[in-house]
DNA sequence: ATTACTAGTAGACGAGTAA
DNA sequence: TTTACTCGTCTACTAGTAA
């Protein structure tokens, strides 16, 4: 019965309740949904009760918003929208390439790593990662590739510093074989880190701010 | 209620019921649904009744598969999730400069047209449109921009043939204004025409085979 | 206008079971 | 094992109405 509830949160969305608190009498929430002034009241109600939305209840209208909560459940609905339509055998993040080696190349760089690489991957990387900024657009797809199985590579300790799980997922720029690396433990970064077995910038002529495609396998 | 239907036509594309047959058994829908047999019976026979899915009963078990209509139903709420998730401002079209002036070139050019496109794009197009190949996974946004208010253009008869309304979406190209032009009976297609009042393979250097971003507004 | 209670009803669901 | 009937229950809705 979970269906009911996203349903109600997917016509608030629409109604503009993602970003800011929008005024929704009961009545017109009622129309969206296809029911009664008095069903939708008790729909919102129950929201309330799941911490969905949060509400400010005026003088004259009740104003409404979604809560993080709210919006992840109807992330995981639109994700199985987007298995169901976007996925063929790949994903294409469209992006910039960026400058620096960044926190993550350091981290990838560590030989442990390196071997597990040689292991899942095939080839062992090119020391050091390619950056490559994603499309504002393109950033909800990194949702659905750790979504995706991909190769874990375990974590280890040295000198004290604790480095965790990588998972790392094979992908293709301009048809040159790599994959992008992410650590199990990071939120959401619009920026992201590459191993390749050859030097990507000098193979593919490419420097700050070319922009690339990169095709990630599934 | 149309909730519930759509609900079971979503576990039954993720379960792969979108391209071909599979053997579903009521009871196995009954799990993915988190309903009893006899309900996931239920269902089925609704969703035979209403079109959206076919069935081959065979002896031991079952097999499925999603009608059209059942895909345009699970199109509708995609595109409402795209709406709440993927709509800033703008749509990105990625893709590649095609040959040709192609028919619809001929068809956009002609004076009536043209005048219309002074008016409410603010431009008068150099003669002859941009032909742009839209990649695989960004024909399905074709949809969503079709269903976009847009400005329209009217149709009119000429010489005994008939030339039908047209629908043109602003958008940039690089940074130079432009417009998407669709003819309003078009089906599915991944060429999109562009107009601009410069002539945009002088301005901007592109030629056949490079690639492009169009950016669509809302 | 609002929101939201109570009461009554229609329909959705699962258990039992037949084919 | 399947699919799918009947039937009883219980939930989800709307109408009426109060605040």
């Amino acid at each position: 019965m979970d269906e009911k509830y996203t349903f109600a949160l997917r016509k608030i969305a629409l109604l503009g309740g993602m970003n800011d608190y929008i005024a929704v009498s009961s009545r017109e929430l009622g129309e969206a949904l296809d029911m009664s002034q008095q069903s939708a009241s008790k729909r919102i109600l129950e929201l309330l009760d799941k911490k969905y939305i949060v509400r400010d209840l005026g003088a004259r209208k009740q104003r409404i918003k979604l809560t993080s909560e709210g919006i992840d459940q109807l992330k995981g609905e639109y994700n199985e929208y987007r298995r169901i339509f976007e996925l063929s055998d790949h994903i294409v993040l469209h992006g910039t390439i960026k400058s620096g080696l960044g926190e993550g190349g350091y981290y990838i760089c560590q030989n442990n790593y390196m071997d597990q690489f040689q292991d899942v991957l095939g080839f062992k990387p090119y020391e050091g990662t390619l950056n490559v900024h994603v499309d504002k657009e393109d950033v909800g797809k990194l949702d659905l590739i750790k979504g995706l199985t991909g190769h874990t590579i375990d974590g280890f300790h040295k000198d004290g510093r604790s480095f965790g799980n990588v998972t790392a997922y094979k992908a293709k720029i301009r048809n040159v074989d790599c994959a992008i690396v992410v650590p199990d433990r990071t939120h959401h970064k619009d920026v992201i880190e590459i191993v390749c077995q050859y030097h990507l910038r000098r193979t593919l002529s490419i420097n700050d701010g070319d922009r690339v495609d990169v095709r990630v396998e599934i």
